[in-house]
DNA sequence: AGAATAGTGTCTCTCAGACAGTATAAT
DNA sequence: ATTATACTGTCTGAGAGACACTATTCT
């Protein structure tokens, strides 16, 4: 393809004639081409509670750039298939684990010239919270692997390509500091789940123990519950299954979780 | 990150050969201009409380596209003067105020083919708090009129360019949400100020009022400030000033600002 | 002296933390 | 019966709201 590009940041004769055109003209001129433009991405970390961790899903890149390297799901935003940029992170989110709704979050854009080696790119990043349950793994053509990796607090333990550290930094802090004062943490669980279950989910992310009764006194007096009926046996004193009422997924509380005096 | 999606945007050519060549040779051969890409801007609610009010900034635009309307301030990255968004947020907000530092955050990212008639855009919108005794607003070329507008609660006045309404919905939510639980208006006053001014403030941005022990407890407690020494005199008993300790800008309290009972 | 604004004393209320106690299952 | 897990009772303490009180300046 030509390259028509004039330099930065816009042609001295388009910008003039812009002056006197109407709305329709100047429009009929435009054109995205003309100007040097930055890539832009949406790349997702996908949090889920496994094996009495917190993990994030990574893929290995199977194109340049950074081939061959670990990287946060993600992938340039397809002007014909995504009407928003929540299109785009939910139909990442589909192509990588099979996950139709969850809970998903906008949390911070990142933009720079020495972000992609490709050019100056933004990434606007996002948060997924998913059961564990729900999951079946499906690599595509950009990548040649994909793989839960648990987040090893402080330090994540994987080396990612790109600034993905950075992006996954600000959505572990963005997920670690609303759960202090949230309900989210009943986005990683199953539809069903008793009070133990969802305790343990938030003590794994805080990575820090919360206290039995203050957190059950919470979580029932904010009435984002419901009992299912069932119960949930195999230990040994049967517990109550809950699930989360409508519009009950991200309760704020008035005060923060404190942790131990 | 990106990864190479076949479908629309990329041209088959390019994607074939990337398969088999380095990364060296593949960044060769890479070429923004092969793609359809969004726009990306940058654009920000400048807030200031003067005259008793919630003020943000607009702009009347000189130019197509949506001209003569008013929007809020804001721009194309610049990918030879801006190193990250960041930058390009700095160089918004002092091209329009004269203003070097004040609190600067980013909110949230706006994505979409409708948004913008010149086609498939992203505006990446940012918070900015400044006091109303450092600004000189200053047009340019892209604008013909600045102005601050009060925000009137519920329903802002002016009706804005492009999906304006709701970014500055977005960032208007943003600041109020905060202020419930953090200690961000110190950045709408000068540098020494009374706690009586810090209340008010809290109280525009809220539009409900505080009350003035909890609020002086709770300010003082939080350690965030130091006294100047000075004594603001001009109404009946004088009143001692206050200013930011390094660092206290962004306190945050375990306790939201709860309301009367 | 009286008005206006700055600043304090102190009570109540809510909700998190602590921790011991009770309940119900598996073995 | 013992053990493990579920669940409750109830005390303490921190910090927010309420509101009356004192302090210092102005006119």
């Amino acid at each position: 393809m030509g390259d028509m590009t004039i330099s930065h940041p816009i042609s001295a004769a388009v910008f003039l004639m812009a002056k006197q055109l109407t709305e329709k003209q100047f429009l009929k001129n435009y054109n995205v081409h003309d100007f040097d433009v930055p890539l832009v991405t949406v790349d997702m970390a996908i949090f889920t509670v496994k094996e009495g961790k917190l993990q994030v899903l990574v893929v290995k890149r199977a194109q340049h750039p950074a081939k061959g390297k670990w990287a946060l799901p993600g992938g340039f935003v397809d002007m014909t298939l995504d009407k928003t940029l929540n299109d785009t992170a939910y139909r990442k989110l589909k192509e990588k684990t099979g996950v139709e709704t969850s809970y998903l979050e906008q949390v911070e854009s990142f933009g720079g010239a020495g972000r992609d080696p490709r050019g100056w790119s933004v990434t606007v990043a996002y948060l997924a919270l998913i059961s564990s349950d729900d999951i079946v793994l499906s690599k595509d053509e950009s990548s040649e692997d994909v793989t839960w990796v648990a987040i090893e607090d402080e330090g994540e333990k994987v080396e990612l390509a790109f600034d993905h550290d950075a992006v996954l930094k600000a959505c572990h802090g963005r997920l670690k500091g609303k759960v202090q004062y949230t309900s989210l943490p009943v986005n990683l669980l199953p539809a069903d789940f008793t009070l133990t279950e969802l305790q343990k989910t938030f003590e794994i992310i805080l990575d820090k123990s919360v206290e039995k009764k203050s957190f059950r006194r919470r979580i029932l007096d904010a009435d984002i519950l419901e009992e299912t009926g069932e119960m949930k046996t195999g230990s040994n004193r049967p517990a109550k299954l809950y699930r989360v009422k409508p519009e009950g997924e991200s309760y704020f509380f008035a005060r923060s979780l404190e942790g131990p005096r």
